[in-house]
DNA sequence: CGGAATCCAAGATGATACTG
DNA sequence: CAGTATCATCTTGGATTCCG
């Protein structure tokens, strides 16, 4: 008797256990989201994107770009210099999962007269 | 002298006070991308869409399925008969959205085995 | 059935200070 | 520069109870 559990043939967010929901919270986390984006236009460093990232946290910042390394979405390089130098690129995965998420912020972007007209009425 | 953030031009998710990033948050919240990927097919009734999205409780539901609506991506449609009966829809904005969050889900699910197997190593 | 109200636990987030 | 450690806070989320 086969468990589908166990099989986990395909991957269902709707599901309560099924792994990808986890990955999916990440990605779509409040800070989650928006380094994605700010990294689309390439290599950044930390300042620099916490300075793009409006209202981080250097705590959420970190902690976040260290959610995303260790699910393969974004690259970290560190030269060993003093003063320290680390880069943060998006992996090929990570590229297509920014494109996602940036369709999703650009149709909001898009639509925001409409929303916020339909939150006031 | 113009200021910008008054004339508001184009909506930008990474400025802190954008209005768009309240926004997106509500639709990339835990539950919020659920709710919007379970009602892509169709309407649903509370206790169905409850049952579909696998954890959530009756509190959480319901407060998304308000704070979704108020935005507008949800159209909300209560029955005046005994016992209560209420439907949900997604409205077209929402529909838009959705599909959005759909890609994003499934591409998620798509690289889900590469997601796992970077992050054992 | 479809919630609203209350209470409480857990997790997310932030400010600050400190370090290699 | 690029973080980490610590502590305080604020928000989320869940369990339960009650109601039209």
């Amino acid at each position: 008797m086969s468990d589908i559990s166990l099989i986990d043939r395909k991957p269902d967010v709707l599901s309560e256990k099924c792994p990808s929901r986890r990955v999916l919270n990440h990605v779509t986390s409040r800070w989650g989201v928006l380094v994605l984006i700010a990294l689309q236009d390439g290599t950044h460093r930390f300042s620099n994107l916490r300075r793009r990232i409006g209202g981080v946290s250097e705590r959420m910042l970190a902690q976040t770009l260290r959610v995303l390394e260790e699910d393969g979405f974004i690259q970290r390089t560190a030269y060993p210099v003093v003063p320290p130098h680390v880069e943060y690129d998006l992996t090929p995965l990570g590229q297509t999962v920014a494109e996602k998420v940036h369709a999703l912020a650009a149709c909001i972007e898009d639509n925001l007269g409409q929303i916020l007209a339909t939150q006031d009425a």
